[in-house]
DNA sequence: GCCCTTTATGTAACCGGTTTCAGCACGCTA
DNA sequence: TAGCGTGCTGAAACCGGTTACATAAAGGGC
């Protein structure tokens, strides 16, 4: 492997010179630009990036932070793939990697730690964290790095950190505005765990809608999933044992309506003849399950966009946007209303 | 940024003891090591990555190379994040982060030169290719790197590569066999791009079960396709054009499929009645799809998990399996046969 | 009491870059 | 001809670790 002192002596310059050529070719004079790139063409110099690091103390790289190591072997998050795609697109675009990161491994070391002990060593210019809808607090402790920092979906503070999210107390009350035009006044919800993020705003934007239509809720239409298939499905049985049962059900995610629609099949009933269904994600399922899930979209690409240029802001020196950044979220109108 | 020496002065102790505490506790006595410990947490002193990386060659990063910059925006691996979750996993439990490397920008460089380069400078231990169905030759340069290399659904050569893919050919024979078994004899069948591993395996894979069974093969039956839903249903009103038309079909991934389900509706016939149809994936929308799609299923958490190990097992010096490590595929039979 | 291990530690070179500072050569001005 | 800015280059310190080698003290066998 060949280093920058090796260059330095078959073109017969100083090291610091081979060093411009390659950071401030400006500097140096067209003929010895010409020799040492030429030379390093020749015998396949590369400059060593950790040494780099070393000295600069800038990596060019991005951490990510996103735990995978969950209860659930299945987890998914519903499109994961579609932020990353656009976060890493946009990153690359400006020659930023983007390393994620594993949790530190030290014995005895308090788990909200390990994310941030492992973000520190590594020197990474700034942190995108991806919640997993986890409790798991470890990444919280995030906000204490004293580096730029993006949390998609979490809130997170301190004084070089910002948020992106959708638009999900709008887009809820989206779907519920249009159960309402649709004449309903008996609308159920199926939420998502109480403590995450998007779950609570999702609730808030549908009581909003009911109150601004003067629709008074019963608390018992109110049921707690989990976000997965199964809850939905759950939730809908709990929902249709009512008496009388209601006319219409906002699913706070798309799992959980198609779930929500199993049980409607099960029970032998029909969206949207007997329970108009709304979801909220629009993953691709969303189109393409008969009769079609009516559902808010979330600009999935926006927020790997957002993540990236939210961080390359804070890289060039901005202040991070003091508030979380919310992605608009707009109704997709199917068969199920 | 407390450094080590800041950290042996504060002790008292020479920083090679510092550098000892961490690496080979076992050999510093048992008073020192806590002594240096204690005031470590103190001070919150973390070794800086750059600096071992640059002192031993050995970085703990995996280099991803994954190619997103792609002429289809919505371009789409249909189960990558069931792999990345699985490699990351994998790689996150023995300690090792994954870097998603961005290509070399830069000017007038050779495209296949990119990737290499960027794995090149930064002493990543080990990379792992994801292939992209692109045709760009550029991730095939890494077989020249001298590094560590795992290619998913490619072929790659090199003394140090390896590659990792779902077992197409048995996939597409039990894919085949079943429609056989079904009754069918004139079975058509709709391709991936030839160019690609897999699309050309299955298609092996489906041509030696047709020999097999002595069913010849009407080479207007071989249709092409590019993996995506539209290619499918294209695929597959040419086939309905054709007098008699086949009665069943195999179509060599799950969105071709799904694209061909619709073309039959759109023709008013119906799977399996009028054609029967097996797909290839087993994609989170086959089991959603009505009547459900019968497809072939990959082991996709596997595929991650044996990346990882294959890696793995190269870091720490076996030489890499000589030719690609095939996962199996089964048979999922659902509505469309 | 001497020699030989063993154990614990320190010294200093090294990894491969960047950057400050100084110096040289040149041409220009006064 | 002295003085000065300008363009280019080199020497050396520095970034923060690891590690080969040397050394000193302690323990064991005779």
């Amino acid at each position: 492997m060949s280093s920058i002192r090796e260059l330095a002596r078959r073109c017969g310059v100083s090291v610091a010179t081979v060093s411009r050529v390659f950071n401030t070719p400006e500097v140096v004079s067209q003929l010895t630009r010409q020799h040492v790139l030429a030379m390093a063409a020749e015998i396949g110099y590369l400059p060593n990036e950790s040494a780099r690091t070393l000295a600069t103390k800038k990596s060019n790289m991005v951490g990510l932070v996103w735990d995978t190591d969950h209860r659930r072997p299945g987890w998914r998050h519903p499109f994961l793939q579609d932020i990353l795609v656009a976060l890493k697109s946009a990153l690359s675009a400006q020659g930023l990697h983007l390393l994620m990161l594993a949790p530190d491994q030290s014995a005895g070391l308090d788990s909200r730690q390990r994310f941030l002990r492992a973000v520190q060593r590594h020197s990474v210019d700034g942190v995108v964290i991806i919640d997993n809808g986890s409790r798991d607090p470890a990444v919280l402790a995030l906000g204490d790095a004293a580096v730029p920092c993006v949390a998609l979906d979490l809130r997170i503070t301190g004084p070089t950190c910002t948020s992106i999210t959708s638009d999900n107390v709008g887009g809820a009350r989206l779907a519920t505005q249009h159960l309402i035009e649709r004449g309903h006044h008996r609308i159920a919800t199926i939420t998502g765990p109480a403590r995450n993020w998007p779950a609570a705003e999702r609730l808030a934007g549908f009581r909003s809608a009911l109150d601004e239509a003067g629709i008074a809720l019963d608390e018992a239409d109110v049921v707690a999933g989990d976000f997965y298939l199964d809850s939905g499905f759950a939730a809908m049985n709990r929902l249709l044992a009512r008496d009388p049962r209601p006319t219409a059900v906002f699913a706070a995610g798309d799992e959980m309506a198609i779930g929500a629609l199993r049980a409607l099949h099960a029970a032998g009933l029909r969206a949207p003849d007997d329970v108009a269904l709304v979801g909220f994600d629009d993953i691709e399922i969303a189109a393409l399950i008969p009769p079609g899930l009516t559902t808010i979209t979330q600009d999935k690409t926006g927020i790997g966009t957002a993540a990236a240029e939210a961080i390359m802001s804070m890289l060039s020196g901005d202040a991070p946007t003091p508030g979380p950044t919310t992605l608009p979220t707009t109704l997709v109108v199917r068969g199920t209303t």
